[in-house]
RNA sequence: AGGCACGUAGCUCAGGGGGAGAGCGCUACCCUGACACGGUAGAAGUCACGAGUUCAAAUCUCGUCGUGCCUACCA
């Protein structure tokens, strides 16, 4: 028998390495675009080529990991679409910062040497996240990898681009969106954060243009006032009766602007009179074409007031607001300011406060689109996993709004639009016109905007399979299986993808959505730069390993739950791979010389143990199975936890040791423990790879009677067969005599090198043959000299006493019992059964409850309180015993 | 302002109408020939609070309190 097959402790790193580069080189993560397999597919959710893997990724990407390998361990095809995402404004802001370094800007440069430098900084340090994954086991069609601005992709979305505009789903036009100054760029109302902000509310006297007195507006942005066309009451207003027609002058620009009358006033706001910035304010912007008012721009791109402000051109939007005020103030037209806590909205990408501002853009007409995807959700096409989502999904569907596509960065799809300076008509084209369709003129000049980066992420589950071509993926693939992804982009991304795809495919991109948790730091606070409470994944994987990483984030991932993650929890599950590595090690070491098929199988003649572990085994495969096709990954997770440390290593590999090392090799018994011990570690290890693929795969090729990678092997299916409840039973006694064999020792402060006897009473024939049968393993187990099984007889003396189902069991401690330890032991016991039967008297003594509860549910009750109420009579003569001299 | 989720052992969380569970931590003993990243045994909970439905509630309903999150065009 030799030991070293493996290596005392596991080394991950080496390992992980090894087998990595194996399983690329074999092709085992390739989908077949043309087979009879079943497929199975997952698009990858496209990190930002910026991005570094941070837990997110890690989270997400393990979940997709293990059920890509459940799945092709079960023989299915599969395709795990890999790909990263343009990310327009984060790219284009990186690849800016570092211009910046050598003194360049991108205007100094110019749009296309920057676009290229782009293009070098993605080829250089893009790739960066890709290779992380890799760390992570993420068995990714890496051949595949897909990028959103690679050209497939980009005709993709040229493609759709011009036909959302012929079927008139997509327009130009001007209105207020959500602007950040600093980006330059409009921004979808997604792209924006509200936050709560404690600001004031300025009350602003607007005198009137003929008469004495003013109306007073309430504002919390007064500098906008220098673009007011207008102020506003409700007609219902008395305060405000009689104005109608009357002008005010707009002070600091003496300028004369109507007072007009309109139901959106909320009569109990502020004053109940608003002022009217049609140029800067959404619901000004409405009411200013309802009304024909002007419109007056004072803030420009950049946040500085312009040419329109007057004397405070120039001026930054808050400095300015500092300025308006004190003009005010100095001409006694402040009437006063309140503290005001109210919602501001701040760019995703930079923080800076987005300024909602008038421009002209493009615009896709959501609503058609989103009824198609509500439909498809309500009707089952796709389902969202929890289903809790689904009410959220329905909430903003029904409340969308037209998405705002075009941006004013320079990376990322130009918006395939051509304006003709001839006729100034518009000419949308999937590849560059050469002549105006309207005029026919050839002086065209293409619009200068790029697209919102979701726009090509919406259209990725079709895009990376060759649409619009019309491929073999696409056919196999579409629609894909499943995507998994957090509920932070469910707005920003799942639901485009169902509007898209529903729009262009005809059919749900996916059939399932699983949304998942957040993984949070150990205090559940947000993982952030700034808060400094990131754990890096890289590090985990250096430190315990991508296998102890990788089962701490499936033991962790319970629906609906966020995670809560620190480094002892990882260090946790680091034990159990190590106790996995152990068992395997131990295993090894007695299969070393081992051949599966020279086991006659029919011949097996299984010991009780055999068969219990085979069976327990063939549960645990039936809860994985369920869990996993439920997405319930802690459940998996946490049931082959329990059997591995808690079946097979307390129990089986205790119980066989004694077959194991003893000399006779060519016994049935170690001819068919070794068998059991060879499949049941064989099928374990099976069950385990989709969450630990790593180690897995390591005792895989050291196991005997394996061939190829584990990722090959098949995965294991429960089946009725192989339940054997009768092993388990038996099982079960035999473990309850042993636990209280134990739990005398233990409480008794027997030595653990002292070797005691036991004997146990059972007034049942099968269970004292069934004792009888497997005293060796008793022996063993409770490190006894002796066991004596025989019906209830006298009493044995000076013992102490453990009751387990129809077994009595004593443990004679001559000259060491303490009888008052024993006497606490027994009153214990006898309290906690009292107390149980205490309910179950209650409840057996209601006649409503023997009247109204189903048969079997009384029938329980009753039988568990004579078992109860026999135990502990069996625990009180004990007692008297031990109390009266013994 | 609405909406959603969550309050179960010291900590992190499963469970979801009829016997309160796990992991970590804790206590005692043990380096027994796979593993001290281990073994054996043990202690520990008014299942947030209050009502209701029911023969029966940790579990279902309503309310209260607390905690998180999301949505929103409250000047």
């Amino acid at each position: 028998m030799s030991s070293h097959l493996l290596k005392k402790g596991y080394e991950p790193k080496k390992v992980e390495r090894r087998w990595y580069a194996y399983w690329e080189k074999e092709g085992l993560f390739s989908g077949e675009d043309v087979s009879d397999k079943e497929p199975f597919s997952i698009v990858i959710p496209p990190p930002n080529v910026t991005g570094v893997l941070h837990m997110g990724h890690a989270h997400n990407n393990t979940l997709q990991d293990i059920l890509c390998r459940y799945r092709r361990m079960q023989g299915c095809n599969v395709l795990w679409m890999p790909g990263t995402d343009h990310a327009g404004i984060a790219t284009q802001n990186v690849v800016e910062k570092r211009l910046a370094k050598e003194g360049k800007s991108r205007q100094s440069l110019g749009r296309e040497e920057f676009i290229k430098r782009v293009w070098e900084w993605r080829e250089e340090y893009g790739g960066l996240i890709i290779k992380q994954l890799k760390r992570l086991g993420a068995s990714c069609d890496w051949d595949r990898e897909r990028f959103t601005m690679d050209g497939g992709l980009s005709k993709a979305v040229r493609t759709v681009f011009v036909r959302l505009y012929e079927e008139g789903l997509i327009y130009r036009g001007n209105y207020i969106i959500n602007w950040c100054p600093r980006c330059q760029t409009a921004l979808s109302d997604l792209e924006v954060e509200h936050e709560d902000h404690n600001g004031h509310l300025y009350y602003i006297r607007y005198p009137f243009q003929k008469g004495n007195g003013g109306i007073v507006v309430a504002t919390t942005r007064p500098e906008t006032m220098l673009g007011d066309t207008a102020v506003a009451v409700n007609p219902n207003d008395k305060r405000y009766g009689g104005l109608d027609g009357k002008t005010v002058i707009l002070p600091l620009m003496n300028r004369s602007i109507p007072i007009i009358f309109d139901d959106y006033v909320d009569m109990s706001f502020g004053t109940g009179a608003l002022k009217i910035t049609p140029a800067h304010d959404p619901h000004d912007f409405e009411i200013g074409q309802r009304r024909n008012l002007d419109v007056v721009k004072v803030i420009g791109g950049d946040g500085r007031m312009n040419e329109q402000a007057g004397r405070f051109q120039g001026k930054d939007r808050f400095e300015c607001r500092e300025q308006v005020l004190e003009a005010l103030r100095d001409e006694g037209l402040l009437e006063k300011v309140e503290p005001y806590q109210h919602s501001v909205g701040h760019c995703y990408r930079c923080r800076t406060t987005v300024e909602p501002y008038l421009s002209r853009q493009w615009f896709v007409r959501v609503k058609p689109l989103a009824e198609e995807a509500i439909a498809a959700v309500r009707t089952g096409a796709t389902r969202i996993i929890p289903d809790t989502w689904t009410r959220t999904y329905y909430e903003w569907m029904n409340n969308i709004r037209d998405w705002c596509i075009s941006r004013q960065i320079w990376w990322g799809h130009r918006i395939p639009a051509w304006t003709c300076e001839n006729c100034h008509e518009l000419t949308v084209a999937i590849d560059p016109p050469t002549v105006c369709h309207a005029c026919k003129g050839t002086a065209l000049v293409q619009e200068t905007d790029v697209l919102d980066t979701w726009f090509s992420s919406a259209l990725w589950p079709f895009s990376t399979m060759g649409w619009p071509e019309d491929t073999d993926t696409l056919k196999t693939f579409y629609p894909t299986s499943v995507m998994v992804t957090g509920f932070d982009i469910l707005f920003f991304w799942v639901a485009r993808m169902m509007m898209m795809g529903l729009h262009f495919m005809k059919e749900v991109p996916f059939r399932d959505v699983y949304i998942h948790a957040l993984v949070r730091d150990a205090e559940g606070k947000k993982m952030s730069k700034s808060r400094g409470n990131v754990i890096d994944p890289l590090y985990v994987i250096d430190e315990f390993g991508t296998d102890a990483f990788r089962f701490t984030l499936a033991a962790f991932a319970a629906q609906g739950r966020d995670i809560k993650l620190s480094e002892d929890r990882i260090e946790g599950y680091r034990h159990f791979i190590n106790k996995l590595w152990n068992a395997s090690r131990f295993s090894l070491m007695n299969l070393s010389d081992f051949e599966p098929d020279e086991t006659g199988q029919d011949a097996r003649d299984l010991s009780l143990a055999d068969r219990w572990i085979l069976s327990r085994l063939n549960g645990v495969v039936e809860i994985v199975t369920k869990s996993l096709d439920e997405y319930r990954f802690n459940d998996a997770a946490s049931a082959v936890y329990q059997f591995v440390w808690h079946e097979f290593c307390d129990w089986y590999l205790e119980i066989i040791k004694p077959v194991l090392y003893g000399p006779e090799t060519l016994s049935s018994p170690y001819v068919t423990t070794r068998f059991t011990l060879w499949s049941a570690l064989n099928e374990t290890l099976r069950l385990l790879h989709p969450f630990i693929p790593f180690i897995t795969e390591e005792i895989w090729d050291k196991l005997p009677g394996t061939q190829g990678s584990i990722m090959k092997a098949e995965f294991p299916f429960p089946s009725k067969a192989r339940d054997d409840r009768e092993a388990e039973e038996a099982m079960k006694v035999l473990i309850g005599v042993v636990s209280g064999i134990r739990n005398i020792r233990g409480e008794m402060n027997v030595a653990p090198s002292l070797s005691v006897d036991a004997i146990v009473h059972s007034p049942d024939k099968d269970v004292r043959e069934l004792v009888e049968r497997h005293r060796d393993m008793i022996l063993n187990l409770c490190r006894l000299k002796g066991l004596e099984v025989t019906p209830p007889d006298e009493r044995p003396a000076s013992s102490a006493t453990s009751v387990f189902g129809g077994c009595t069991i004593f443990v004679p401690l001559k000259g060491v019992i303490d009888f008052e330890l024993e006497q606490g032991r027994l009153n214990k016991e006898i309290a906690k059964i009292s107390k149980e039967l205490d309910g179950i008297g209650k409840k057996l003594s209601n006649e409503d409850f023997l009247k109204k509860a189903p048969q079997d549910v009384v029938d329980k009750v009753r039988e568990r309180g004579e078992r109860l109420a026999e135990k502990r009579t069996r625990l009180h003569e004990h007692l008297d015993k031990v109390s009266h001299l013994d």
